[in-house]
DNA sequence: TTGACAATACTACCTAGGTAGTATTACTAG
DNA sequence: CTAGTAATACTACCTAGGTAGTATTGTCAA
């Protein structure tokens, strides 16, 4: 069986946050991700338990028992994820051309000299690879 | 007086959609706004003005009057909002890293030979406009 | 065996997007 | 001048994210 399927086209703020903890520790219980939430302000033991809580509803994270503690786990690769959300937007903005996205990009940031090198290899690359495929 | 700063953060659909058609039509009256919006399941008068409503409060958009009509008109460009929204996105995702977003495009996609070419035309011309500047 | 603590469950509330019905107002055709 | 129509105003409701307090329960140490 594959793992797991198209992700989802929307997460908030605190959600895909909490995703990003479960995906780097594979498994944590509530207080591991309020641990790894440090960053912004601190929030409530209950409010992280909520939201996991929540999420598990939505069928974004999946837990099991040790005990009494609830051990959490994402229920989508990390791939996954990061490919609905960015085709979502790409898909609303652009209409799927990812040329209009980097485009848009490298007509409205100043992009460094080096992250400029690093997409010509990677465009190079995929051309090669496309090639001989 | 520069237009308009960083755009929103985050659009939902159908706020985007409207966005949408008022860049294009420049001004639009409710009836103009539904009139375009064709596509998905069809709304209610009502929704749609409601919508300018909220958006108006939220500053996205704003109207004047036409005798007892009115006209609106979003509040920010088009490139402000998409950049605002692609920004976000690449912040959320790939900590701002523009080659990372692009990477993960080129390789959970299949980009067509003519986007590959756009792309590197695009990333060379960049770098030359860099250096003369 | 009881009290403290840690964990989850439940509930509540706020904001924002989305959707739409009802009320009101004002213009216009007859 | 009056009925109809077209616009806006107001209100309501649902969903989802985000935030957190209170209640309950289970476990462990004294």
């Amino acid at each position: 069986m594959k793992p797991d399927q198209s992700g989802p086209r929307k997460l908030g703020d605190l959600q895909l946050k909490i995703m990003k903890i479960l995906w780097t520790r594979k498994r944590a219980t509530v207080g591991d991700v309020l641990n790894d939430l440090e960053g912004a302000k601190p929030l409530a033991y209950t409010t992280v338990a909520t939201m996991l809580r929540k999420m598990e509803a939505r069928g974004l994270v999946r837990h099991f028992n040790e005990g009494r503690t609830f051990i959490y786990e994402a229920a989508f690769e990390e791939a996954s994820v990061s490919r609905s959300l960015a085709d979502d937007l790409v898909e609303r903005l652009f209409e799927g051309r990812l040329s209009s996205l980097v485009s848009h990009f490298l007509s409205t940031r100043d992009v460094s000299e080096e992250e400029l090198e690093r997409l010509e290899s990677l465009v190079r690359e995929t051309k090669q690879a496309k090639r001989n495929q």
